[in-house]
RNA sequence: UGAGGGAUCGUCCAAUGGUAGGAUACCUGACUCUGAAUCAGAUGAUCGGGGUUCGAAUCCCUGUCCCUCAGCCA
């Protein structure tokens, strides 16, 4: 599935030009390094297509590794969450998850060789005057009292820090870098805390754990990834990863940093999806609604559409925020080519068929995808009474309308040409209760013999027949292009981007299982709820289809 | 105003000194037993100012705007 389009990009134009040059020996591994301590969302497939694209283009592997060096902000709950979306996705790592924490004992001895080299010491600083001897943007940091300290001492000092006899902020390890470079992240970086917290995986064997900037590349070295494919935020990290990997002289990858996706009427900040569950916006981290991948998938989404769309966007250094519409278009593009066509009525109108005999019924047989012949056909009831689209009939229409209306044929999908002769209403409301039609015999199948042409074409469910089913109708979480804009972005939520309604399906839906995708013909593509049980099925709409009437109408 | 990045159709991405192209969105039309899909067409951009060059989105100078960094987060 388009394999056969070359991609090209900034990071595979340098990745190629590292083989030609044999930087690597035309080794190619990467890594996608996730901190277990919330759920992926829209803002990462990116990462994952390029990190397990890539290695899977060149022919190497791409490492699953959690990113767990702070016991306090991660959870193992998030760990198979991730690991299910990432295979979901449909990538695959070796045998099994990394994780950073498997590497803190020989993180550990790097820490000590560091200082053994006179490039690291321990200082006594407190938290507030690190932060006070750092310095600022514009002005130089100072160097710490205790910067110079002896080898001995700091060896020490960093072996009682592990052996819990200092409280925790009491010290740290610091890189001995350059307190006035103009690199912040230079200024003698903490590279060890002391956290007197167990952590999920190493149980209280620690009680000191690695920063980041330090893990990380000793993590990529140790693991043999040439590729450090990451996010823009971490340019400024860069100099330091080198640095790491040029004082202890070990197998140094090289880092590339891209622009992280970001899409309008969509919130992605793990601070404020974690709101929206907690304080019941949404039912949670998989409500159709979220922008979680977890959430996707229940809405209806096809892992070959999000990739499709990473694919769509491309890739560069600027960041960007993608319209919406892009994913909207992926996933129709993929479930127009694979579900399975049904109907199914979400507010009915009841029409009935008056010359149509009474208690008769007879099978009409209807294509089940227009895209696929090879899916072949099925058979759908049709009997005297049915239900058609309420918004499909219309007592005065206007203007191009070609639905049903007074005097006016429409065609019944797969089934008969009829005509409307008769509108019932509710004598005190007005409220149209029911149509009468008379339907044409020499049309079944919804072919007019003396070649008449009928514009509108209806969907319809046999009364009698039909199953009820709960349908949720679903729409974007936030109605504003911007949800940050205002004073606080719940302000911005859709108040309509749920609504839960009674329905009916053909009755050749009986039976079908939770995740089951199909199209309800004319208004969208479904999916079957995990809350569905045998005697209710519950239809997620994915997304409606393309719909240029309701354009027209809205101008 | 330190350092590191970035700026091309509404949006996203190409063009690597030689016709600014594709996707999406929007608009027209054709087709249609889904007002879907499909097909055809239209609209629409090089951040500003200088310079180099036969020729500049690309190279040089200059200005502007945007993003990231002052966690013992990642």
């Amino acid at each position: 599935m388009g394999d056969e389009i070359k991609r090209s990009d900034f990071i595979r134009e340098i990745i190629a030009e590292h083989n030609r040059t044999g930087r690597f020996g035309g080794r190619v591994q990467t890594r996608f390094p996730p901190e277990p301590n919330g759920y992926l969302h829209l803002g990462h497939p990116r990462a994952i297509c390029i990190n397990f694209g890539i290695a899977d283009e060149y022919g190497g592997i791409c490492n699953l590794r959690m990113d767990d060096t702070n016991p306090t902000k991660e959870d193992v709950e998030y760990v198979e969450a991730i690991a299910e979306d990432i295979r979901w996705l449909g990538f695959h790592w070796g045998d099994h998850i990394l994780y950073a924490s498997d590497y803190f004992d020989a993180l550990y001895d790097y820490a000590e060789r560091l200082i053994e080299l006179g490039k690291a010491y321990v200082d006594d600083l407190s938290p507030e005057e690190v932060r006070e001897y750092r310095g600022t943007l514009t002005e130089p940091g100072r160097n710490s009292p205790y910067r110079d300290r002896s080898v001995e001492e700091n060896l020490d000092l960093f072996r009682r820090m592990r052996a819990g006899e200092f409280d925790e902020g009491a010290r740290t390890l610091r890189a001995k870098i350059d307190m006035a470079s103009p690199n912040i992240v230079m200024r003698d970086p903490i590279i060890y805390r002391i956290m007197k917290v167990p952590h999920h995986r190493t149980g209280d064997k620690w009680c000191i754990y690695p920063m980041y900037d330090f893990a990380h590349c000793l993590s990529d070295s140790l693991e043999g990834v040439t590729h450090s494919l990451c996010s823009l935020e971490f340019e400024n990290n860069r100099e330091l990863y080198d640095w790491f990997l040029d004082q202890l002289d070990v197998h140094h990858p090289q880092q590339i940093e891209f622009a992280k996706l970001e899409f309008n009427y969509t919130v992605l900040s793990k601070r404020r999806l974690r709101r929206l569950v907690a304080e019941g916006y949404v039912t949670g981290w998989d409500d159709p609604r979220m922008p979680t991948l977890a959430g996707l998938r229940r809405r209806g989404y096809t892992p070959e559409s999000i990739r499709n769309l990473i694919e769509m966007v491309g890739i560069s250094k600027a960041n960007s925020q993608v319209d919406i519409a892009m994913l909207e278009h992926a996933v129709r593009d993929d479930l127009n080519q694979r579900s399975p066509r049904v109907m199914g009525v979400l507010d009915p109108l009841k029409v009935v068929i008056t010359n149509y005999p009474e208690g008769q019924t007879e099978e009409l047989e209807a294509v089940n995808n227009p895209q696929d012949a090879s899916a072949g056909t099925r058979r759908v009831p049709f009997s005297r009474e049915l239900y058609i689209e309420r918004e499909d009939f219309m007592e005065e229409p206007p203007k191009k309308y070609y639905r049903l209306s007074p005097g006016a044929e429409v065609r019944l999908r797969y089934a008969y040409l009829v005509t409307c002769t008769d509108v019932v209403k509710d004598p005190t409301t007005g409220e149209i209760l029911e149509v009468h039609c008379t339907y044409d015999p020499a049309t079944r199948g919804g072919d007019a013999p003396d070649g008449r042409k009928v514009r509108g074409t209806l969907h319809w469910v046999s009364a009698p027949h039909a199953i009820e089913a709960e349908a949720r109708l679903y729409d974007r979480l936030f109605n504003v292009e911007d949800p940050y804009q205002g004073e606080d972005f719940v302000d911005n939520l859709n108040p309509s981007s749920l609504e839960v309604r009674p329905c009916y399906v053909e009755p050749s839906l009986a039976g079908v299982g939770a995740g089951y995708r199909c199209q309800f013909e004319r208004l969208g593509y479904f999916c079957v709820d995990p809350d569905s049980t045998p005697e209710r099925l519950v239809f997620n709409r994915t997304i409606t289809l393309r719909d240029s009437w309701a354009k027209i109408q809205g101008r």
